[in-house]
DNA sequence: AGCTATTTATAATG
DNA sequence: TCATTATAAATAGCT
């Protein structure tokens, strides 16, 4: 219906096309208009163009007519977003109940809201309280009991070392002797400064006493056996 | 476009609109299809008969056109059903959330899953339970305190109106050993039927003993106190 | 459904 | 984008 006859396919040339479009989208809409009009038809038609601009008409309303669009093919398909949007809305409402059960439940066996309950409930209640705590307790003694060995094992240890360290001390302190002696013979025979090395009182040389000696004993925090400070300054 | 120009009204005679609607709806369908073809576009077109038939044509897919059209308004109208539905999706993932938070709280109330728990929480679990365990009982109390005051105060009315039971018992006692009496001397008197009024033993005529002559004792359910049946008949 | 006179849409052009 | 116009296409009325 033109100058010349044309084959439908896409129209090579830009502008030719975008005159082609203008054109024929207002004789669709008018045609889509036409038809509902005088057929008494629901009409719906959406038309984007190339350039992604949007034109539609319905002949009563675009949402009307999805939605009945929709509708008929939920018919044919089942499933749609209405449907989806009810699954999701029935799954808060469960969600929503289980919630408010699980609140309800905690209030109680946190001691809330104990009013309108009849002493069966109350008793069970409590019940279930006291085997609770009973678990917690259990739990709880096994922690500290599980501590408590752990800090047993790491108290021999460290009584273990201390002994060793107290040999080692023994060892050293004899050997300060030795030495101590050997430099009183020095000085018996030079006749040297007096002073310069005398024997501390502060740090003797018998054995040391340690004060852990039984490591299993419990009481009270010991983070760690206390070493006595040598002080030993050979020069 | 036809033997005659027609105005754009509604065509009242049935068939001829079914044969006009059958004319333009194929045309319609053909100008869409050629318009999407010729200038690129993407073009949906929903056509609802006045007998309800669906006939469509979508350039790609009616869905696509659907949701792009929807997307679109969207962006003008804010929100839609594909919002809406994400709204439901995250409600139900907050909800599912706080509902697994309760449950985690809520095992470890009921004293299960104590693993991986430290010392202090336990502890203050513990404590959570042993005040829980004291409100419920503080309850438990409080009800049953509630009923024994409720069975004392029955007890008391019960024990009065036992109190005047036995009054009018005596009172009608008394009234019975008049009449026998009189029967006595009207039998004396005319020497009629011996065995027919006689003195029932198992009905002593002497003040009931009451059960229960202390109302506050606690010593066991005691429904109500049973009045014993007199069993006098009188002819 | 098919035909066709006529109207309508639009391709080419300015 | 607008107007014109020759011509293709659509279709109203009829069978």
């Amino acid at each position: 219906m033109g100058r010349g006859k044309i084959v439908i396919r896409r129209i090579d040339n830009a502008t030719s096309r975008q005159v082609t479009f203008s054109k024929r989208r207002s004789g669709l809409l008018k045609k889509a208009r036409e038809l509902s009009i005088l057929c008494d038809a629901e009409v719906g038609l959406l038309v984007f163009s190339s350039t992604g601009r949007l034109y539609d008409f319905a002949s009563t309303n675009m949402k009307a007519v999805i939605e009945r669009y929709t509708r008929e093919k939920e018919k044919e398909l089942g499933a749609s977003a209405a449907s989806e949007i009810k699954f999701w809305q029935t799954e808060a409402a469960s969600l929503r109940q289980q919630l408010h059960n699980l609140q309800e439940s905690h209030k109680k066996l946190m001691g809330e809201e104990l009013r309108g309950l009849s002493v069966r409930d109350l008793q069970s209640l409590e019940n279930q309280l006291e085997m609770s705590l009973r678990g917690v307790r259990v739990n709880k003694d096994h922690l500290l009991t599980q501590e408590i060995e752990e800090l047993s094992t790491k108290v021999n240890l460290i009584h273990k070392e201390n002994m060793e360290l107290c040999g080692r001390i023994n060892i050293i302190s004899q050997e300060n002797m030795g030495l101590y002696k050997k430099i009183c013979e020095i000085r018996g025979a030079t006749d040297w400064n007096k002073s310069l090395i005398a024997p501390d009182s502060s740090n003797p040389n018998v054995p040391i006493n340690l004060e852990l000696s039984q490591p299993q004993q419990k009481d009270g925090e010991r983070s760690g056996a206390r070493i006595p400070e040598l002080g030993l300054q050979l020069h």
